[in-house]
DNA sequence: GGTAGACCTGGACGC
DNA sequence: GCGTCCAGGTCTACC
């Protein structure tokens, strides 16, 4: 069956999808040859499905095997116009950033969403795995948490939904470390799964609470394993840009952006970004580094243009 | 409020 | 093949 869901224009799914690396991580697989992505998610009811996400006509294509109930259809679309932000506007901040050079290509790229994983729980998690590791090392540990909690497509057991709290919170520690290899994170982990699954913590409802950006950071640095990097991450997948991600890799590009690559501080990276009020966390995440590229591999870097 | 050291894994490197 | 070192954020203890 297909689904079509509408966005809020201007809308790339692929600017969505390329927003950051989410796509890369279990249960997403993707991006395909046209920037679409397949995604395992495992509803309330227990069952497990997978869907396509597609561009079409002033929205997104969901297509997937078989037919889904209502109520399974009120449960995806919502689902899927989260975890794509198809609702969200962001002409203010095309207004607020047009005259800088380094921003001109976001309102014409449609940038400013940010893709997310189905639920908050997923996105926490993840974003703990984010820290302190690889990239790759992240992959891995979101691969082995999905493969190892995660309940298998019916028609495809290789492929598994993220893990639901209530999985997680009912697993064995020395499993999260060893196998799933999460390593001093796994009672992270767990604590946070547990305290979902228990009913303590209604992470869910997070979503939609109207909070200011500072209480909402410090409900996030509560949660054990998510500290500034990744509280400021989460507030920006949150639709909270009055911070910056900080992290190696911003110290870096600040660093060779404005300070002749002498070594910088979080208070750096804070004030190169600090006139752009409620929009610095895009303005940092948008900004055109193209010229820095050469410091992913960690080669020399170019000349300054 | 700031800081040092521990945490865990994978990869790079030297032998 | 083995051992050592390092990168990557957060936590805890301590000042």
């Amino acid at each position: 069956m297909e689904m079509m869901l509408s966005a809020r224009p201007p809308f790339s799914l692929a600017t969505v999808v390329n927003s950051h690396g989410w796509v890369q991580l279990a249960p997403f697989t993707g991006p395909d040859d046209e920037n679409g992505f397949d995604y395992v998610l495992e509803l309330t009811s227990g069952r497990v499905i997978s869907f396509h996400v597609g561009a079409a006509e002033g929205g997104v294509c969901v297509s997937l095997a078989g037919a889904l109930t209502e109520a399974e259809r009120a449960e995806v679309a919502p689902a899927v116009t989260w975890m794509l932000g198809l609702d969200m506007d962001f002409r203010d901040f095309y207004t607020a950033v047009g005259h800088e050079p380094k921003l001109a290509h976001v309102a014409e790229r449609a940038q400013g969403r940010l893709l997310r994983a189905a639920t908050l729980f997923e996105n926490v998690v993840k974003s703990i795995l984010t820290t302190n590791t690889t990239w790759g090392g992240t992959k891995r540990m979101a691969l082995e948490l999905v493969n190892t909690f995660g309940v298998p497509l019916p028609d495809d057991p290789q492929r598994r939904a993220f893990p639901t709290p209530a999985r997680l919170a009912a697993a064995d520690i020395e499993t999260l470390r060893k196998t799933a290899r999460l390593g001093y994170r796994a009672p992270y982990v767990l604590e946070l799964a547990q305290r979902v699954a228990s009913g303590e913590l209604d992470l869910e409802g997070w979503k939609t609470a109207v909070l200011p950006t500072d209480k909402l950071r410090q409900r996030l640095l509560s949660l054990k394993g998510v500290g500034p990097y990744a509280a400021a991450s989460l507030l920006m997948l949150m639709g909270h840009y009055d911070s910056v991600p900080v992290d190696s890799w911003a110290y870096k590009l600040v660093s060779y952006e404005w300070y002749d690559q002498q070594p910088v501080g979080r208070a750096e990276v804070e004030k190169a970004f600090a006139d752009w009020g409620k929009w610095k966390g895009l303005a940092y995440w948008f900004w055109d580094w193209s010229y820095h590229h050469s410091l992913l591999d960690g080669s020399v870097l170019p000349e300054k243009p």
